[in-house]
DNA sequence: AGCACGCCGACT
DNA sequence: GTCGGCGTGCTC
């Protein structure tokens, strides 16, 4: 009974009340107490309607027991049980989990699990089609458009509306004037089974064990990690994709996270190819039909492999029995916003909630993970060569002290020599830059003005093609102008330094012949522009890629033999912990996307220090040496992984605001051996949308945690008015 | 997150 | 004299 009495809420003695814990998707501190009134029975998980402050709310039945101290007549009754698959315990250990890891509020949290569209079954598809009679309407070219992309039939109404590029208004205007007729469409296919037993391609003496180790880890149906590591062409994913097909012999289901789902169409061909239907698939910028239809099928276990972006960790599998973190050392795995959690570490602890396997893939493993391997606590399985005999990439330093790129230009020589041997071999080449936009700094000649965010602590970037001046943290744009707004000089403003836009305008005028594509996150904004880039370049429609890091992905462009960074030191300055980690990484992945089929591949890196250990590292294509080196000089000052790491961003209208709250933070600081505090300092980006930040961070020995340090912290301080303290555990980024 | 309560500027 | 600005505070 008293167990019972715990699990499922207390009775109030005096009134014989039951009441429960109801977690409601907003940031309070923890689960409200309602009261249950007879004939209802809620239970953990149960989604139930409830009074807030007056409005309704859905809110989650949470564990353990009501507070039996609040008076019974604050409490409020539960209002109805929903009819809608519940949450089940491990999701609701997972909210949990990941609230007290980041000192978020666990309604903030479980928010992200209730926005994946739980609440509403999906909705009867409805689209549009052509009215048989239409009555005479004035066409406008958006209403043309329209009529065009419903000539073959009715679609449904975002993908019309996508089709024709148009906005919902425009339709609905249509409907309205008689143009349209709404009709329902017939339903969605279901998710169609992944076949197992559908032949994959053969692996190689390499790959066999690992898939066999990986195979005999889902059979154990028991919670492991396993890093798959392997230079990039090695083979990985047809090594995880055994993984799966074990996961779906066992009937259970499998969840694979990639950072970058909207550039992922080749993966996708990769694993239509292995099990003869595509995956189902997730992220946050799905139909909210789709949404719906996906969210119930993996409910109902009828979706059996989910591959999706962060958001997918929250999804309610009934039956997990594999996670797969691919590119594990991907920092668009670590939220920024909202609450801040890092999706990697966060599906190992949903791996093991749910007693299940998690496999990390990576060619370049983050230190963290390796640190994991060698403490014993993560597995380790290594793919030594490339797949089907193609040979590693020739790495070349070029020095751009000794042969550097014209005035004003930013090829070298041996660079577009290399280019141009390309091209006359009939193959094809990619020059790497980091950076989007023209120039990333535009000042005035004549008086030495830079063009700055009025927001931010950034200089605009030029958008020449967009005739504009760009703030890449705040969205900020303001057109080019003609004048110096400070000296008022006459076409004075110059770009300094290069972006992909400048790089091509170059490419433009030295190699006039070749067919060229940009790859930048502005040219190609979603998953059909991707796949669409992806596809002309293998069917060896271009000749030139000229990308951002957007080009660094898994893509496979087998007649592509030369890659040129044309800024290699790019990201190892600013005195970030992790920046030669991740310039390798990012470097390394670059280069593995040449010559990946029988042609041999060759990368020229372009840099001022071609005596660094990066360029080292990569030139000798020894990362384990790199990272051990790494490893060696982070270890003895606790830096992370060997110690822990949380940042304190404190945020206010004014300098002096923010000064002040950050002084006070610093006063209350905790001390103690193996726990230092540094700062206050201004924040890298110290405006930041027009709000002044500054920084402390908490570094602990490995030994001791930072979440109730952070608790005790941040108890002793109460931030006034509209300053604010954002609380970033395992910082990645140092902004 | 919402939403109400609560004290200071320009309007019927 | 009011309408309304959004600054604090509360929600089981």
């Amino acid at each position: 009974m008293a167990a019972a009495d715990r699990r499922r809420g207390a009775t109030d003695r005096t009134t014989g009340q039951r009441r429960v814990p109801v977690l409601l998707p907003y940031p309070f501190p923890g689960p409200f107490d309602y009261a249950v009134p007879p004939g209802l029975d809620p239970r953990p998980g149960d989604l139930v309607l409830v009074t807030l402050n007056r409005r309704e709310a859905v809110g989650v039945v949470w564990d353990g027991a009501a507070d039996a101290a609040l008076p019974a007549a604050k409490l409020k009754p539960v209002e109805a049980v929903l009819d809608a698959p519940g949450m089940r315990e491990d999701l609701r250990r997972l909210v949990d989990w990941i609230a007290a890891y980041t000192l978020a509020a666990p309604g903030d949290v479980l928010a992200m699990a209730l926005r994946l569209n739980a609440l509403r079954p999906p909705a009867a598809p409805v689209g549009w089609r052509l009215a048989d009679a239409p009555p005479a309407a004035r066409l406008t070219p958006a209403r043309e458009r329209v009529l065009a992309a419903l000539a073959e039939g009715p679609r449904g109404g975002p993908d019309l509306m996508h089709a024709a590029g148009v906005s919902a208004a425009v339709i609905r205007g249509m409907a309205d004037a008689g143009l349209l007729l709404p009709v329902t469409l017939p339903p969605r296919a279901p998710f169609a089974r992944p076949d197992p037993a559908c032949a994959g391609p053969p692996l190689s003496a390499d790959q066999a064990p690992a898939a066999a180790a990986l195979r005999a880890a889902v059979a154990a149906r028991a919670f492991s990690v396993t890093l798959l590591n392997g230079v990039p062409g090695s083979g990985k994913t047809e090594v995880y994709l055994e993984a799966v097909a074990e996961c779906l012999r066992l009937g259970r289901q499998a969840l694979v996270l990639l950072p970058e789902i909207a550039l992922s169409s080749q993966w996708l061909e990769r694993f239509a190819r292995r099990f003869g239907v595509a995956p189902a698939v997730w992220h946050s910028d799905l139909s909210s039909r789709t949404r719906r239809l996906t969210w119930r099928a993996v409910a109902a276990g009828e979706a059996a492999v989910v591959v999706g972006a962060r958001s997918a960790l929250f999804l309610p599998f009934p039956d997990l029995g594999l996670v797969v973190v691919d590119e594990e050392h991907e920092t668009a795995f670590k939220q920024e916003e909202g609450v801040v959690y890092h999706a990697r570490d966060m599906a190992v602890v949903r791996a093991r909630l749910c007693a299940a396997p998690a496999v990390l893939v990576s060619a370049t493993p983050s230190l963290e993970t390796m640190a994991n391997v060698e403490a014993g606590r993560y597995r380790h399985l290594t793919l030594p060569a490339r797949h089907g005999g193609a040979a590693m990439p020739h790495v070349g330093l070029i020095d751009l002290r000794t042969t550097p790129p014209e005035r004003g230009r930013f090829l070298s020589p041996p660079l577009i020599a290399a280019v141009e041997a390309t091209f006359a071999r009939g193959e094809q080449a990619m020059l790497f830059l980091n950076r989007r936009g023209y120039a990333p700094l535009t000042l005035c000649r004549h008086c030495g003005h830079r063009m700055q965010c009025p927001n931010c602590t950034a200089w605009l970037v030029e958008h020449r093609a967009r005739h504009a001046l760009q703030c890449h943290h705040c969205g900020h744009a303001e057109p080019i102008p003609p004048a110096c707004p400070v000296c008022g000089a006459e076409a004075s403003l110059v770009p300094v330094g290069p972006g992909v836009e400048r790089i091509t305008e170059e490419a433009a005028a030295r190699f006039p012949a070749a067919r060229r594509l940009v790859m930048a996150s502005d040219t190609i904004p979603g998953p059909v522009a991707a796949a669409g880039a992806a596809r002309a370049i293998a069917a060896r429609e271009v000749d030139l890629v000229i990308g951002t890091q957007i080009v660094a992905k898994g893509w496979h462009f087998p007649h592509l033999t030369l890659v040129g960074v044309v800024d290699a030191d790019l990201g190892l300055g600013g005195g970030d912990l992790r920046a030669a980690e991740r310039t390798v990484q990012l470097l390394h992945q670059v280069a593995g996307r040449a010559g990946r089929a029988e042609a041999p591949g060759t990368v020229l890196l372009q840099t001022f220090d071609p005596a660094h250990p990066v360029m080292q590292a990569l030139l000798e294509g020894d990362l384990a040496r790199f990272m051990a080196r790494e490893a060696g000089q982070r270890r003895p000052g606790h830096w992370p992984p060997f110690g822990r790491l949380a940042a304190l961003i404190v945020s206010a209208e004014t300098a002096e605001a923010a000064d002040a709250a950050a002084r006070d933070l610093a006063r209350a600081a905790p001390h103690g051996p193996g726990i230092t505090v540094l700062g206050p300092a201004p924040a890298p980006l110290a405006i930041l949308r027009g709000r002044h930040r500054r920084r402390l961070l908490l570094k602990t020995r490995r030994d001791i945690a930072v979440q109730p340090l952070l608790r005790e912290w941040l108890g002793k301080v109460q931030p006034r008015g509209a300053t604010r303290i954002d609380v970033d555990v395992d910082p990645m980024s140092f902004l």
